[in-house]
DNA sequence: TTATTAGTTAGCCGTCTGGCTAACTGTTGT
DNA sequence: ACAACAGTTAGCCAGACGGCTAACTAATAA
């Protein structure tokens, strides 16, 4: 599943902080390398990662391989999480409207109760 | 970081699979066992990392365990998401409103060469 | 044309995952 | 008291992950 890749590729610190730097524009290898203190191989097996996750998408040219976001990954996370969440705001609802009738039963019974 | 467990647990379609049951209410271990064509010892190590990541919590009364859905870790991962997206497009916006002033500059210099 | 730069490939290491079985603990129904 | 049930613990396995070094290729700058 794509989803897997997706997440899977997210729940790294390094590859999350290159998606970032991503969102700012377009970056070489060697620039999304800088910030970290990290053997270049480390960070390439990052990128493939990213990339075999659909994330990132890059292009060499000459000897330098330039790499840019894939947003619409991104997008089908928050497609997946939107889903869940409206599943379970459904339910919540559902489960207010059933406290609420519980609530007026309880006072008609008091009222009957009473006036008995 | 909170966001590498939870990114992590979402990462494996058995795990996101017991999310969406979540999101309909809670379920004992045996409940969430059912769909699935494994050992019981497998699915409590999902279970286990649900806990971990903060997605999921649980509680033992008798001998069964009932899980429930924590919802402000998939908030966290919302909220991520998010953030990334408003910059991404901030940036796109950036992008278009250069390529806006690009057009009329090319306008006005065309008008300019013809008016010569 | 030679050095430098930018990335790549190969291979090593310890740890974590995702599955299994077998045997165990504690609770509940008869 | 005992059988059945719901979960748990322990331990095994293959494979993926996240880091490293060393050695290599290809493009560019001097």
């Amino acid at each position: 599943m794509q989803l897997d890749n997706v997440f899977g590729a997210l729940s790294d610190a390094t590859r999350r902080a290159i998606v970032m730097r991503l969102c700012d524009g377009e970056a070489s290898v060697g620039e999304l390398a800088k910030p970290f203190e990290m053997a270049l191989p480390s960070l390439m097996k990052h990128i493939r990662i990213l990339e075999s996750s659909g994330l990132v998408a890059s292009e060499k040219t000459g000897r330098v391989r330039m790499c840019s976001l894939q947003t619409e990954a991104l997008a089908t996370v928050e497609v997946w999480l939107a889903a869940q969440r409206e599943i379970w705001e459904q339910r919540l609802d559902r489960l207010e409207m059933y406290v609420e009738r519980l609530k007026k039963r309880e006072k008609s019974n008091a009222r009957k109760r009473k006036s008995k």
